[in-house]
DNA sequence: AAGGGCCTCAACCGCTATAGA
DNA sequence: CTCTATAGCGGTTGAGGCCCT
């Protein structure tokens, strides 16, 4: 079947977009709003494909566009978002406001992928380049091994009692109360505590990656938590756990980029449609990863 | 000053997903 | 169920600016 063409061929304009054009886009959409794209550009009178004005609205002229340069959280976003998601640029735009996918898409490809890897990170896979995967410890086989921060997310899911969903947990793991926020319905104790978790700062700078709580935690934090309703450090350690801050190539073994693997896939098995309860969240984790509390 | 190479990013292209007739 | 229109996504391209020789 041939494709229908999205506009025709003849006068349709192509390449830089002009001020005049802009504005004539711009009056037409305030005027009429969102939409109707394939009809628009006549009416507005514009020699433009109706896509290439989509386009143009949606990562130009819409007035909620954050211009200028990303923030180093921004950065921290992008990357740790990438490594859960993949090259999903739509899907990492939600996660920062003003920002569009075409944008985080080109900042991806000149400026984060090489910062990656002059760090050493493969940006493909986010592990260290020069590793060789001469064990057989491929993902499929890492499923098995422990992570470290699904523990966390277990822990969290055990002691909050708390339905989580897959982007709550994205919430979670950048540390943005935003989407936290958004993403619980009613405004509750739990959700005060993630939020508060998501924002906090300091705490564990001893953590290891073994299994086992108290290994986890020093025997101060343990006692510290327990003694308080405060659980902050929780979200730091697991916003440690996807940090490549400290990343070194080569000494990576129980290290947070070791996690990334079984972490992407994990998260990526869960079902976006449907809410995990506690019951499922814990047997997910049992099943597809082997780790616990 | 000229021009060649590199970098950035807006825009395009081809494809898939989805809604509605 | 099928077909068509539309929206949206991710990869790629190319114009223009910058830097170096």
């Amino acid at each position: 079947m041939v494709r229908t063409p999205c506009c025709k061929e003849e006068g349709i304009k192509k390449g830089a977009w002009t001020p005049e054009e802009d504005q004539k886009l711009i009056a037409y959409i305030q005027r009429h709003g969102e939409g109707g794209w394939r009809t628009l550009p006549e009416k507005a009178g514009l020699k433009r494909c109706g896509k290439s004005c989509r386009l143009r609205w949606a990562n130009y002229l819409r007035p909620d566009i954050k211009r200028g340069e990303f923030t180093t959280e921004e950065d921290d976003t992008i990357i740790k978002l990438h490594a859960l998601k993949g090259n999903k640029w739509a899907a990492i735009a939600t996660y920062l406001a003003g920002r569009t996918d075409n944008e985080i898409k080109n900042y991806w490809n000149t400026n984060l992928k090489k910062r990656l890897k002059q760090k050493g990170i493969d940006p493909t896979t986010h592990k260290p380049i020069n590793s060789t995967d001469q064990t057989g410890i491929g993902p499929k086989n890492l499923k098995r091994s422990s992570s470290g921060s699904a523990r966390v997310l277990n822990r969290v899911a055990s002691k909050y009692a708390v339905d989580l969903n897959r982007d709550l947990v994205t919430g979670i793991i950048i540390g943005n109360s935003t989407i936290i926020t958004q993403n619980s319905e009613v405004e509750n104790s739990t959700t005060i505590l993630l939020n508060k978790m998501s924002t906090s700062s300091g705490f564990s700078d001893n953590c290891s990656f073994s299994d086992g709580f108290p290994e986890f935690f020093s025997n101060q934090e343990i006692s510290d938590m327990s003694m308080s309703d405060d659980h902050v450090g929780l979200m730091e350690e697991l916003k440690g756990m996807l940090s490549y801050d400290n990343a070194v190539p080569g000494e990576i073994e129980g290290s947070p980029e070791a996690n990334i693997a079984d972490e992407m896939e994990f998260l990526d098995s869960w079902n976006v449609e449907d809410d995990l309860d506690l019951e499922k969240f814990v047997s997910s984790l049992d099943s597809s990863i082997g780790v616990f509390v």
